[in-house]
DNA sequence: TATGGTTGTAATCGATAAGATTACATCAAA
DNA sequence: TTTGATGTAATCTTATCGATTACAACCATA
């Protein structure tokens, strides 16, 4: 199983937005680059604006980044969208309390995870929006 | 959405094996410490025999651990049960090469998504099944 | 203020994957 | 040969994702 994709349409439409703020973003003009359903890109900006990052302006149209580009990591745009009850490994319901081994699965293997885990989000947490947007100049010269 | 359960299964299966290893530990057996179908633990005990860790004595029945503790990681345990085709993070199919930035998305994001998933699986192979059962017999004493 | 384009949001659908369960052929040892 | 396991296919339920349709609410502007 994987982390669904709304984590990189997120950053996708944070890059349209930036990209083109002289224009009006609108969700189906970022669904055109994205390539998804703009109802898609609706609820995700929805989440993006939940999380303090953008503004979206109901009936006119169009959204844009409302915090630096050096305040918003990865790792805050993945917790944004992604619907991560906080664990991202899943762990089988009912282990056996009768045995010894199901009795302290937890105990001995919850750490690891977590450990694992934290190793991903801090990498995420490493890299900024500006950094990104700064790559994809680059990419673009 | 997470990864699934069936690494944490099958790290308790082969505790279950090593911690049992005197009786016939057989499907049966372990599904009932790890309290899911007894079907589940046999694709599970497949799974880790192509991966070379255990052997299982179809007839008889019953399942040893054929490498040694300290040679097996979390991260071999992971690779031999999780369907992942090799990336943590799925990503849009289709972003739209006539957007410049839906033409270079995947080459600004995809090392820092390697990144992440690498930090995330260098953790796992920090931990051995050795490591574990240390842990568990302690938590027995 | 009437209009038209846009957002917010619910509802439904199809696809995919996981785990539960049933069933049974195959196998190995007593 | 009997008995108890494994190997494996098939089916079912449930959950989640993303696509899609639909429409009320919203707002700038003509």
């Amino acid at each position: 199983m994987q982390i669904s994709s709304r984590f990189t349409v997120a950053v996708h439409t944070l890059l349209v937005i930036h990209t083109f703020k002289d224009q009006k973003t609108t969700s189906d003009f970022i669904a055109a680059s994205v390539q998804v359903n703009p109802v898609i890109i609706r609820r995700t900006l929805l989440s993006l604006k939940a999380a303090g990052m953008v503004e979206v302006r109901a009936g006119s149209g169009g959204a844009s980044i409302v915090r630096d580009l050096s305040d918003i990591t990865l790792y805050d745009v993945y917790r944004a969208v992604e619907c991560v009850d906080g664990d991202l490994f899943h762990f089988h319901e009912n282990p056996n309390p009768a045995c010894p081994v199901g009795r302290n699965i937890h105990a001995v293997l919850d750490c690891h995870l977590a450990d694992a885990q934290r190793a991903m989000e801090n990498e995420l947490k490493k890299v900024t929006l500006l950094d990104i947007t700064r790559e994809l100049q680059t990419k673009l010269n």
